[in-house]
DNA sequence: TATGAATGAGTCTTCATTCAT
DNA sequence: AATGAATGAAGACTCATTCAT
């Protein structure tokens, strides 16, 4: 039980917090480019809103677009785990999988951070075709795939019609797509105030279409 | 000799493209802005791009800026038209008018003009909000009520079954909406190959939402 | 003879020295860099000695780096001209020919210009290999090789000893360089306060080797 | 207990080396001023070579320049030892000492290091004039005076001509120097490849002159 | 109306130097 | 003695905007 028997770990008081900064300075990024795009942020804003001085910033990351880089990677690792999470989770029952999933998307979408990065990425794809590519292979189309693969099952356990599982898809993630963008992009008033009532009138008419009603 | 003779006629030899330039620099302005973002825009290639010297875009436009106001409301004024002029025409038939709405967008996905502006107002949402404000009151909120009144008169004729109406709305708006910023920002292979074909998918999945099959 | 008659020659009074820029710069450039050195000459300085903004000489060289290059380029065209001219004019009397030679570069070594390219040449040498060579071969190479060819001439007209030719024409340039470096890099008094005597001095010295004496 | 018992030896374990360091660093100073000039190497790299952190530099030399002088000073002492020692000991046979210098001066030419010094001093005059001064009085001022000591003495030996003592020692000095430059900072092919040979036929032309043929 | 030339204000990036440990 | 972390000051380069013609 005793600390003191382990001998001396020598562990700097505090290290001068070096390895939390990359982080610390991702998510002050993230949030300067978001707030004025990536063209528009200074390097320094980002540097004070981490902390840091301008230059403190080129030891951990090389260039302002090596910031964005690393920041949507590291954004979108967790999503893509996501995605893979929720495909072979849901097959049991892909019906409550999908209800589910949207409830929670709707809960999510009070954060504006949510639609952080997407945003970030529709401003930059005219300049960063790439990021955009790499956004797409690695989240979207990802997720595209998860919501085939559960509707698919459904299909297949005949608790869901025979629809064209593409346009499902799309009619799942469009209008919460949609919904994030029209609240925290174009700040109209959410119609997501009570989310719970809302999904289930939109999962209403998609399950509708994917479950005929008696 | 004789100069005087003649009525005011200016030499126009030059003069008649002289009142297009505004809408040239216009429509180059908004090339180059989707292509690259609004900061990172030079002036020099949009000049370039409309055929004038940098300098002479100041004859028109008294800033940068500017420009990426008159194109907003340039671009602004007819939607905000048809969204009016939808409602009214389409109150006869709400379903027809709905059912054609999502054909005649769908077809209209393929131009990736379509998307430009709403693309261009999410980069500059952050640094620009008027403008976001000015894009959702003049447009977006425009669009949906247009499309809550032809909703809601479906209803009161009984075509349409008893749902939320803002839920139907944005179940038929997202979908289009992601599919554009799939296609055009994310350059995604379009599920739309055949519009025809999966725009009916698409409505057919609203539609037993709106109009329970039998 | 009457210009008058001819058509309307636009010209413009001044037409803003636009021309006359290139050439400026590049002076501006070359005395900063020999005062400080490339990499610490500012380019706010060579702007404010060529009379221009900083900004306004990336009008006419895209960087310091094309200012060095075009610089170097600008003052090597005339010496290799210069060594080809004097090969071959010097052939009917290579010995008055190499007298002219001492005295001609003894006068001008008065001038500090005249070392400058070397010299910077010396100082970037080891950052940029390559203009090093441009250096060489264009210059100095050629200029070797002009020298050669008159100490060959000499030879074979029976005029100069048979030496090594190699030999002579290094102990030719040698003490011309050094002296350059002496006075206008060291700032060391130059020997060559009289140039006529010295030089004929040291001519006397070579001749010796050359020409035996009675 | 008993650490008072022993005599004050300061646990020596690592200092083995640390006095050397101070010149560890000015060799690699040395290396990277002339590898890339005086304001283009970067401390870093320095301190890589030396095989010492970027910080512990700062705990032997003050600044840059200060590593700059120290480097001079330290390269500078030996050669002004060698000049004086030169002169007395040639003093005996003239002739013979210049003979021998020479051909020392050939032979360690293969030494890109010999111009390194002359080399960095040229780049750096501009900017730190006394640096240059400091040089060239001593260093080159002594070489010349050494030289010119034994050429005076060969005068008056009878074994040399009375020619100009300045004129006889430039023309002594000058073609070594430029081959140098042209060597290693021109990067020309050596003309040095058999120096004896070479160096024969230099002095050949020089004694020629010293000391008219038969 | 049109433009080539010019610039002021700004941004990214670098680096000698210092600090805390 | 030594260093990883940090920074202030500076410089190259860019660009919206103005000016003279």
């Amino acid at each position: 039980m005793s600390r003191s028997s382990e001998p001396k770990q020598p562990e700097p008081r505090w290290r001068r917090r070096a390895e939390a900064r990359p982080e610390e300075i991702l998510d002050a990024a993230l949030a300067e480019f978001t707030a004025r795009g990536f063209e528009a942020a200074r390097m320094e804003d980002i540097a004070k809103a981490a902390g840091l001085s301008k230059a403190a910033i080129y030891l951990y990351f090389p260039s302002k677009m090596a910031l964005l880089e690393a920041l949507i990677e590291a954004k979108v690792a967790p999503l893509a785990n996501q995605a893979q999470t929720l495909a072979t989770a849901g097959a049991a029952d892909p019906l409550m999988a999908l209800r589910m999933l949207a409830t929670a998307a709707a809960f999510r979408m009070a954060d504006p951070n949510v639609i952080a990065v997407p945003r970030l990425i529709i401003g930059v794809s005219g300049r960063f075709p790439e990021i955009a590519e790499y956004y797409r292979t690695h989240v979207v189309e990802r997720a595209r795939a998860a919501l085939e693969a559960l509707v698919d099952a459904g299909k297949a356990k005949g608790v869901i019609r025979d629809v064209d599982t593409k346009a499902v898809t799309r009619a799942f993630i469009g209008p919460l797509f949609f919904e994030a963008m029209w609240t925290h992009v174009l700040r109209g008033e959410s119609a997501l105030a009570d989310p719970h009532a809302l999904i289930a009138q939109h999962f209403d008419i998609l399950l509708n279409g994917l479950e005929p009603r008696a």
